[in-house]
DNA sequence: CAGTGAGCGAGCTTCCGCTTGACTT
């Protein structure tokens, strides 16, 4: 006989509290949620109040099983599964589930996994609530019917496999919109005037400090102008302001946070970041790493108090509690930190290592004393014109939390940016060394980059710390975006330089639009996104999330109804879900460039079975029109004219190399060379398939060649087809284009041919079993 | 790995939020 059954979410934590709770409790988690809708169809009976139609999880039925027998052994089945929405859901369809009696189920609720915390929700069971496990229900058909009404309307007006939904959908609308601002951005020049002035040290060096005209220039005319006047011009201090300021450190991580800062500081992806924060949190050096908490337990704090005295000293401290802004946050758990804030560091992969450190500083800089700065801003007189040049410059004077932590900022690129200010006098004379007029573009907004991207999702209150990263997957799978790097376009600016009375002209380059690991929508991304504002704009609107939450917040306090919240939004969004289904169009994105100046045929370019194409010529009328794929990076909005006449002029023959044609064309991988039936790819970002020359196609087919040569690590003159090769995951063989496992025993290169024969027959074998 | 684009039709796709393994061609 069991005596006590506590059920948590997750394995982790019930092993943690097993710890805690001694030998009467036993401690099992249910891997979070046991039951969903059924995925068979809509999982919603629309003819009886909505009526949910679960069932379990095909790989949550063996833990089910399990939790069911022991439940039935126990004296009483403690659920202690988070307190939100979602927990209070879990609670109760383990209750349904396991057929738990109220008479002995008790519900417990704790935000931190403290041992002190563990026993005080011990001594305050609780029901379960049942208004808020409503709210979650409404919650979970909400987004069903959202998401299983509006996807089927895409399959049949746009492509099969789309998909729509409360969160992706609004997730693909801030990167189109935003995709958009940029396209249309027209930037406008202008002249930042920078000087650069002496000043004498106290030891006779002279040092060089920048001052700037605080206003731009708007021509080079007048720039040449100013820097005509300062040629004979006098530079005097008339002014000095110093001003204390001080800089606070950020809040602990939460997992947006996390993300963020991992993407800024460590260049990893929201996935990356997840999964490495799941392996810590498994080993037990991190607390839980879903969380929309910035709190931290009074053990963290007095830890952290503890470890800031012995490596900084008490003047560091300052004990902070932080309030958590995000909306619809839930606050189920602590904010993310490291389980024992002594330990600065730990073992374990480059990753682990370099994400704990960065969790570390974070936790530890949030409970460390403001950093004191002093500000000063000089005014320097020119003696010629009306405008003055404004020095500033900054200095720590208690570096505080900035000893740990930097938020945000390249740490090296910032102190080199440091203007240094010497210490400077009023009335002081100065003299010049040299005065520039740096051409100055305005900028587009930027794009998103996955982080940043579900930080605004955030800002919104739409998606969960649980599916931020698979978001982010979802509308790249789909094909809505793509995350790449951009090499950008080659800008030229003026320089205009005023030194030693002589005023000189350079031209600089500069890279415009240059972007790496940003988010870029593609065609399909976009009509999709036109598609569901113009039938959807309710759901679509950035504010639909909050205002159901508000609903849903009223089902959780009893006062409202989660059936009638459901009908009221359902009735209406039906019927649209209906008439858009009859009335509108199916939807290609086709847009007319114009007529082919040769053949006379309408140019246009559509979405079309495989991806966006462009068409010369009107299937109805004229004869077979001719179709050439859209080349990677180029737009149904924006390709001109001239560019998808240039895409008909693939594939092309270039010449010919060993006897055979050597033919360029453009296939479903990009850019290739095709030869004697083999194919090469084309350098990405270097080659053009439209210029490229015969010389350089055989340079690449050698290059693959000799790459391909290099892989091969055995060869059978029984029969040439079976290969050795060395692929990324370690050796395989590859016989008639299938790949077949060896085993990790066998040294790859003493495989007989026998061998590789009995290899190819087994993994034959073993594929036709596991279909 | 690669070049397609007519049309028919069966059968499939899909949401968001909780949680980890079992996969490694």
């Amino acid at each position: 006989m069991i005596e006590n059954l506590v059920i948590v979410e997750s394995p982790a934590k019930a092993r943690t509290i097993e710890r805690f709770l001694g030998k009467d409790f036993h401690v099992k988690s249910s891997f979070g949620h046991i039951r969903d809708l059924t995925k068979k169809n809509l999982g919603i009976e629309l003819d009886n109040k909505y009526k949910p139609q679960y069932i379990i999880s095909e790989d949550k039925k063996k833990i089910v099983a399990e939790l069911k027998k022991i439940a039935g052994e126990a004296k009483i089945v403690w659920l202690a599964s988070d307190e939100d929405r979602e927990g209070e859901a879990i609670a109760w369809h383990l209750s349904e589930v396991l057929n738990l009696k109220t008479e002995n189920t008790k519900r417990i609720v704790f935000h931190e996994i403290t041992k002190s915390a563990i026993q005080a929700a011990i001594q305050q069971p609780r029901g379960i609530d049942q208004n808020l496990v409503n709210s979650q229900q409404a919650r979970r058909v909400l987004d069903r019917l959202v998401g299983f009404e509006l996807s089927p309307i895409l399959w049949k007006k746009i492509q099969p496999s789309l998909s729509a939904g409360r969160v992706q959908s609004v997730a693909v609308r801030l990167l189109v919109e935003r995709e958009r601002e940029i396209l249309s951005f027209k930037p406008a020049a202008s002249y930042k005037i920078e000087g650069i002035f002496m000043f004498l040290d106290q030891d006779g060096q002279e040092r060089p400090f920048k001052a700037e005209i605080p206003k731009r220039f708007p021509s080079k005319q007048k720039t040449l102008e100013f820097l005509n006047k300062n040629k004979d011009a006098e530079y005097v201090v008339t002014n000095i302001e110093v001003k204390p300021a001080k800089r606070w450190p950020s809040p602990p991580f939460t997992t947006s946070t996390l993300q963020q800062e991992a993407s800024w500081k460590l260049g990893f992806s929201v996935i990356q970041t997840m999964l490495v924060a799941q392996k810590l949190y498994e080993a037990g050096k991190i607390t839980y790493m879903r969380t929309d908490s910035v709190n931290l337990s009074n053990l963290a704090l007095s830890a952290a108090k503890k470890t800031i005295s012995n490596e900084f000293g008490n003047e560091y401290i300052k004990i902070r509690k932080y309030k958590t802004k995000a909306k619809g946050a839930q606050e189920a758990h602590e904010a993310i930190r490291p389980t024992y804030l002594q330990n600065k560091s730990i073992d374990g992969a480059a990753t682990e290592k370099k994400l704990y450190e960065l969790i570390w500083k974070r936790t530890i800089a949030s409970q460390m004393s403001d950093a004191l700065l002093e500000k000063t801003v000089a005014t320097i007189d020119v003696s010629t014109t009306e405008e003055d040049f404004i020095a500033t410059g900054e200095v720590i004077k208690f570096d505080g939390f900035l000893r740990v932590y930097t938020e945000s900022k390249n740490e090296e690129a910032e102190g080199k940016k440091k203007n240094i200010l010497p210490l400077l006098k009023i009335n002081q004379t100065l003299t010049n060394k040299s005065i520039l007029g740096i051409e100055k573009f305005t900028q587009p907004q930027f794009r998103y980059t996955e982080a940043g991207l579900v930080k605004k999702l955030e800002e919104l209150g739409i998606g969960r710390p649980s599916t931020y990263a698979p978001t982010i997957s979802t509308i790249q799978n789909r094909g809505y975006v793509v995350k790449e790097d951009r090499p950008g376009s080659e800008r030229k600016i003026n320089l205009i330089r005023l030194e030693n009375k002589v005023i000189t002209e350079e031209i600089q380059t500069e890279f415009a639009g240059r972007e790496k690991g940003k988010l870029f929508p593609n065609d399909i991304g976009m009509i999709v996104n036109d598609f569901l504002v113009d039938h959807f704009n309710d759901i679509l609107n950035y504010n639909f999330t909050a205002k159901v939450e508000k609903e849903f917040d009223e089902i959780a306090l009893g006062k409202l109804d989660w059936t009638e919240m459901i009908d009221e939004f359902y009735q209406s969004f039906h019927k649209k879900v209906e008439e858009t289904l009859k009335c509108s169009e199916k939807k290609t994105g086709e847009r007319i460039l114009g007529e082919d100046p040769v053949t006379g045929l309408t140019v246009l370019v559509k979405m079309g079975r495989y991806g966006p194409v462009a068409q010369s010529g009107d299937a109805g009328k004229d004869k077979k029109p001719r179709f050439a794929r859209l080349l990677k990076g180029q737009l149904i909005e924006t390709i001109t004219l001239e560019e998808a006449l240039n895409l008909f002029k693939l594939p092309r023959i270039i010449g010919a190399y060993e006897g055979k044609d050597v033919i360029i064309g453009v296939g479903k991988f990009g850019p290739y060379i095709r030869h004697n039936d083999k194919f090469y790819s084309l350098k990405k970002g270097i080659d053009d398939p439209l210029t490229i020359e015969i010389e350089r196609a055989k340079e690449l087919i050698e290059e693959k060649r000799k790459s391909d040569r290099k892989k091969v690590i055995k060869t059978f003159s029984e029969d040439p087809d079976i290969l050795i090769l060395k692929g990324r995951y370690g050796p395989y063989l590859s016989y008639k284009k299938k790949n077949y496992r060896i085993p990790k025993a066998k040294d790859p290169g003493e495989l007989s041919y026998e061998e590789s024969l009995e290899l190819i027959k087994k993994g034959q074998k073993s594929s036709t079993k596991n279909k």
